[in-house]
RNA sequence: GCGCCCAUCGUCUAGCGGUCAGGACACCGCCCUCUCACGGCGGGAACAGGGGUUCGAUUCCCCUUGGGCGUACCA
């Protein structure tokens, strides 16, 4: 029996949760749950400069709102420092790591004349065998990792394969600095080792490293952890993923009107894949989750398959629980109209949903979609819709929306005209906003006015229907 | 520059030596329909190029080209 398995998300503070990584903690999270495991979560924030409360927060936040629940508390890197200098002390004592005493000009030049060679610009190793007693006065040095210096690194991976990397070109790299605190390549190997890692899911930017990180490992006698390098996520243009292509943080695209479920469902078709199976439940994905069906090859980001899916989960979604979602979001956006809207007619929001959400493909367009129930009256008409309509119709709209203002609550007429006038307005189909108006609110008595402007407007069909089927109070 | 990784429709992908190369999004038709959606049906659309290996390559190997990552006292 092997032993539990025990992936662990490591994002680093930059202010946000990056959409990247936050595939990455998806695939962890699915993995551990898939195995019955435990996904670790840990903070490398031992840059201090980036790293801050707030921008901690908002990777605990984006994977809440993804709903990735981690086990036991994050560990945060740069309170285990004096842990990670130890075993630089230990590397040191065993003769696989030593002091160096560059000064950084010095190491500028090493790169400068290795670039002007047409070498690969890496540190030469020359502290490595060299007498301690040589060292210069009142320089604090650096530890180096001895490195192999012949044969193989091979990383054995469950996405790449058996990636093989030369010795030459791994060169004597910095583990801890002269300050006396880690490098990232120390680090994290401790850290994985330490928390008891037994897979390391992580972007494959990081491939190269695993080879260094392997050195640590070796040095130390300890167990190299399974790795999966998954391949990055790039932008509609193929190159990498950055803010020019929109929006990097998770925090985003939920301010965008994206349901988690649907980003969970996105995300994870993005670099892995069950056969065909493109819309399933975060359930069905942990159960049929491995690290055998991770892709290769880098995807790129697409939003309209984004919004395609997501329009999906609208549909499927209860109308209590997406109305609450279209609050917090109006909320969260500073949609201050739409909030106050949305939470006093409550009730004719709910019974409008039903209708509305095959017609959205975000909480967004939801909202714009509920304004016709709360938009003030009378509504404006802008000058290039109203040119629109017949001067007969323009005066009769006029006129009925004078007449609302009277009405405590809206008739089926009422419903369709003002719908209209909103649709113009807003540039709108106005099937958008009529059908699921009139579904809302059906079975209100007609009044006669109202139907004479209805027929002026132009829809007589409706107008016919409406005559045969009114309960009462039809007139013409 | 050097090292490493990658490469199937526009995009996400299935494929794991023999398939009419399948699905999804997008797109185009048709249907449903008083509008818009939803839904249904149908259509166009791909194995980057060149060498091998093999009876047979999308599939295995090599090269080219094109992307990407790394190359810090950042992570």
């Amino acid at each position: 029996m092997a032993k539990p398995v025990v992936t662990r998300f490591a994002p680093s503070p930059t202010g946000y949760l990056h959409i990247g990584s936050a595939r990455t903690a998806l695939f962890n999270w699915a993995f551990a749950r898939h195995t019955g495991g435990k996904m670790l979560l840990r903070i490398e924030d031992t840059d201090r400069e980036r790293s801050t409360q707030p921008a901690i927060d908002a990777i605990y936040d984006g994977l809440r709102w993804l709903g990735l629940d981690w086990d036991g508390e994050p560990t945060l890197q740069f309170a285990r420092a004096s842990r990670h200098a130890e075993v630089a002390q230990e590397l040191l004592a065993r003769g696989h790591a030593y002091h160096c005493y560059c000064s950084q000009e010095e190491l500028a030049q090493m790169r400068e004349a290795a670039r002007a060679a047409g070498r690969p610009p890496r540190y030469d190793g020359r502290w490595r065998d060299r007498d301690p007693a040589e060292a210069p006065a009142g320089v604090t040095p650096v530890i180096r990792i001895k490195a192999p210096q012949s044969g193989d690194i091979v990383v054995h991976d469950h996405v790449q394969g058996e990636v093989v990397f030369k010795a030459e070109n791994l060169d004597d790299f910095i583990i801890l600095r002269s300050d006396g605190t880690p490098t990232y390549m120390l680090a994290v190997v401790v850290d994985d080792h330490d928390t008891g890692v037994t897979h390391i899911i992580r972007g494959d930017d990081h491939l190269t490293n695993a080879a260094r990180q392997i050195v640590i490992y070796n040095g130390m006698d300890w167990e190299v952890p399974e790795m999966a390098h998954i391949p990055l996520i790039h932008g509609p243009d193929g190159a990498k993923l950055s803010k020019r292509h929109g929006a990097l943080g998770v925090g985003a695209y939920r301010q965008m009107g994206y349901l988690p479920e649907a980003m969970r469902n996105y995300l994870a078709r993005l670099g892995w894949s069950h056969g065909d199976e493109e819309l399933f439940s975060t359930e069905q994905m942990v159960e049929w989750f491995g690290l055998d069906g991770l892709n290769k090859g880098a995807a790129r980001f697409d939003f309209v398959k984004l919004e395609s899916i997501n329009g999906h989960y609208i549909r499927e979604a209860q109308p209590g629980y997406l109305y609450e979602v279209m609050v917090a979001t109006a909320a969260e956006t500073g949609r201050t109209a739409d909030h106050e809207g949305l939470v006093t007619r409550k009730p004719t929001v709910l019974a409008a949903l039903p209708e509305l959400q095959p017609r959205a493909k975000t909480v967004l367009e939801l909202i714009d979609l509920a304004q016709f129930i709360y938009a003030a009256r009378p509504l404006p008409l802008d000058a290039a819709a109203t040119a629109q309509l017949t001067d007969e119709a323009r005066a009769n709209v006029a006129a009925f929306s004078e007449q609302l203002q009277g009405l405590d609550d809206w008739t089926v007429e009422a419903i369709d005209v003002t719908a209209r006038a909103f649709a113009e307005k807003r540039g709108l189909k106005l099937g958008k906003v009529a059908q699921p108006l009139r579904a809302a609110l059906t079975g209100r008595t007609i009044s006669p006015g109202i139907f004479e402007v209805m027929v002026l407007i132009g829809r007589e069909e409706t107008m016919a229907r409406l005559r045969d089927q009114a309960p009462q109070g039809v007139a013409s």
